[in-house]
DNA sequence: AAACTATTGACAAATATTAGACAATTGATT
DNA sequence: AATCAATTGTCTAATATTTGTCAATAGTTT
């Protein structure tokens, strides 16, 4: 019952955006599409065709060559459009070091267990924390100030590599867990936070995701050190408005500019960058020329992310 | 079934960010990868050699360099760059226990939440499953068949690299977190948790961590990737009787050898040490060496802890 | 008649392929 | 330090293939 309207090769030229010489091509050459034709041999296509051929165009578009893909099912096609593809250059580890007083009287504490390597007694401290503390406050006042303090503990000689590392694990499990307990409205807008390949400063990201959520957004974390393509096809997927990214530390990075950039090229209009950390300048050059928007401190960034609702 | 699409070495490079130039001379040079030709000559790749090309890339910018990572297979390339590897090896026919019915059916769900990038519920299924389920069970059953199952869909091209890096973020907070819930008597034995420099996977460590703490002994999670100094400073430090290494991929690393032998050098005879993970019959050497006390699976993990205490 | 369309053959611009060369690193040896 | 060799990304040149475009010719529609 279909009454299939056709149409000339005219009207599906301008539909398709593909010239007239070419659909005739592609129809000789590798039988791409079947007209059917009048009495008279005029072609004549149906609107099925004229989605394959703006499949096929769109295969084109991402590398494919005719001759290759001309003969394949639309179904084939369609799932090979949607496929995401991917690169991935990648550094290495990161530091960070600014200070800040503000001591609060868990630091004291959270310092001594973590010089006795007892981990079970920082995470009882960090919970006890979090029931006092609003928020804000614990991450502001405490968390930052803890890694800060061990960070430079460590370089005086006071603590070594591993009361660094126990202590980094207690914490970001710490954080992802409240990341877990906050709940967002299920049609709240998406955003994803991760680092860029090369970046494994993981606290740093679940900071920005645990604020990004209580301010109302839907979060999804991927965890340290993904690809330009990973991360732009996860937005993509699923259906981001915000990529947020943490890079902590100023390692004057050419790879991480390339992925920055390549983030952006892979990425829709759309869905806008936000970028976090202490930036050298020479990021901050990036950051604009792909239009990032740049946050200093988790203040700003909680500012940034409300401001954006109403966009 | 396989619908082996193909791709041309222009989409390729688009998708994996690798110039034309570089993806020809890694094949002429390395047989890194075997692409078909057309009956012309053009080169054609499956999806998973594409895949397997963004793995190499990804080895590279983490410092690796081709020569050496060119010709690994795919499954240890992953675990390479992810540092995400099973303890259980996927290899041969697994005697695999009879399957707890449920179970099944938690790997789909988990299965189908990561391949929806759906954070939220993935914790959710794997809190159910945990109280579902006994731990033993909760490990072997569940969530290493979970790790696996994700590598081998991420090999057919099915997952991609975030899918993996989403689910293992949430297990590890997971595991993390179950560890964290064991108590251990005070006066238990101690046994320190952590991988050597350069090894990044961190949930083979805690799934023996966790294996450890809920046999009774006293954990220390160190966290991945410590120098031998480290590890051995703060086994000693924390007086521990067992150091537990999780080792879990395969690349013949000479460096990672010499570390074993400095961390035996370091470390005062009383204190064990105990490997984990899929060893190479090299590693094997250097295990015998450091007298090393080797399990194969966590199953086997267990019954050497419990023999332990006896000593 | 004017505007479209179809067919064919030919061409040129893009793209790929191979082989070889080059330069920048890196590591080891001297 | 200096040097030699291996590694590896990049380039070029020559050749081959693929594919968009066009012109010429002829038939159709309005």
């Amino acid at each position: 019952m279909k009454d299939e309207a056709k149409y000339p090769i005219k009207a599906v030229s301008k539909l398709t955006g593909l010239s007239q010489h070419v659909i005739r091509a592609w129809e000789k050459r590798y039988q791409a599409i079947q007209p059917t034709r009048t009495g008279t041999n005029r072609r004549l296509y149906s609107e099925e065709e004229i989605n394959r051929l703006r499949l096929l165009k769109e295969a084109i578009a991402q590398g494919h060559n005719i001759g290759n893909v001309a003969n394949m099912d639309s179904e084939d096609l369609k799932t090979l459009i949607t496929g995401n593809g991917s690169i991935a250059p990648a550094q290495t580890q990161p530091e960070t070091a600014p200070d800040k007083p503000g001591v609060s009287n868990y630091l004291d504490e959270l310092i001594a267990a973590t010089q006795s390597l007892d981990n079970k007694r920082i995470e009882h401290i960090l919970l006890n924390a979090s029931v006092t503390l609003s928020q804000p406050l614990l991450i502001d006042q405490l968390i930052i100030p803890f890694q800060q303090k061990i960070g430079e503990l460590w370089q005086e000689g006071s603590l070594r590599i591993f009361h660094e590392h126990l202590a980094s694990a207690v914490i970001r499990t710490f954080l992802a867990d409240l990341l877990a307990t906050i709940k967002t409205p299920s049609h709240a807008p998406i955003l994803i936070v991760t680092t860029p390949s090369g970046q494994y400063h993981e606290i740093g990201a679940l900071i920005v995701a645990l604020t990004s959520a209580s301010v109302g957004w839907q979060v999804t974390y991927l965890g340290p050190n993904l690809p330009a393509e990973e991360i732009s096809a996860a937005a993509i997927e699923k259906n981001a408005r915000i990529v947020l990214l943490s890079i902590v530390f100023p390692p004057d990075d050419p790879h991480l500019k390339l992925e920055l950039e390549r983030i952006r090229v892979l990425l829709p209009d759309n869905i806008s960058i936000f970028v976090g950390g202490r930036a050298s300048s020479s990021y901050l050059e990036t950051f604009k020329k792909i239009n990032a928007t740049v946050f200093k401190d988790i203040k700003a960034l909680r500012t940034n992310l409300e401001s954006y609702h109403s966009v």
